[in-house]
DNA sequence: AATAGTAGGTACCAATAAGGTACTAAGGAG
DNA sequence: CTCCTTAGTACCTTATTGGTACCTACTATT
């Protein structure tokens, strides 16, 4: 999951992102958040990131929450009530995944074509 | 590794990206090479992304030559000698990553410490 | 009144991904 | 002769991820 501090080098700042903000699902959540920029509950947050899987939603939320990303809001109710929103550090972060998002937008159909033609693993 | 391309959708581009491009050291192996900008020894780059293990690099990099991220050139000596070199379609991710790169450079002291006082897995 | 659905988890087990050696090839240096 | 080189591959162990089932207590349907 996140945080693996054992190769924090100045080498690579790669490297280092990989070591705080790793896991699958790290970048999607984040992303989703981002552009919600409001509060949103957990549901609806696993809805949108489909087809994470509660416990991985949760163990990324958690971590974000421990690095100062994203805010965690419980209410004492039953059923339960959980709101996350991105905070103004995990902002920060909007540009580079808005220009990530444009990317994978112009060229997901070469990516997958490319892929297809020289027959990848499905 | 890379591409499972069961969950395609267009709701969210990062989860096709993950789909895509996955793999804890798929962006800085993508970054060094784009970095580099030029072709670059097998073992320049794993010394280069340390400490990323050989199988790991291996499996990585012919998934992005099998996407037309990565050029791939073996010449048939003794021992052996193959050459990588990022792709056009590869350095269309240059300014996205270089602006991943800038985000963590400035963040990287307070992410850290966000998770030492939080006291986070080690 | 008994069941079904709700939301945010947790516990447990299976599947997958990643890491750690050791091994290979042909030649050159010591 | 032995060691060292490089880009892998094979084999095995560990870490991460996924797939159910279960819990809470209230509300709506049957």
């Amino acid at each position: 999951m996140a945080t693996i501090f054992t190769h924090l080098d100045d080498k690579c700042p790669m490297v280092d992102f990989v070591n705080l903000v790793s896991g699958k699902w790290a970048i999607p959540i984040l992303y989703r958040l981002i552009v919600t920029d409001d509060v949103i509950r957990f549901g609806a947050l696993q809805r949108a990131i489909a087809p994470i899987t509660q416990k991985e939603l949760t163990k990324q939320l958690r971590a974000f929450e421990t690095l100062g990303l994203v805010d965690r809001t419980v209410y004492p109710e039953m059923p339960p009530r959980v709101e996350y929103q991105i905070t103004e550090l995990g902002k920060t972060l909007k540009p580079t995944l808005d220009s990530l998002a444009d990317w994978m937008r112009e060229h997901r159909e070469q990516l997958m074509q490319a892929s297809e033609t020289n027959s990848i693993n499905l």
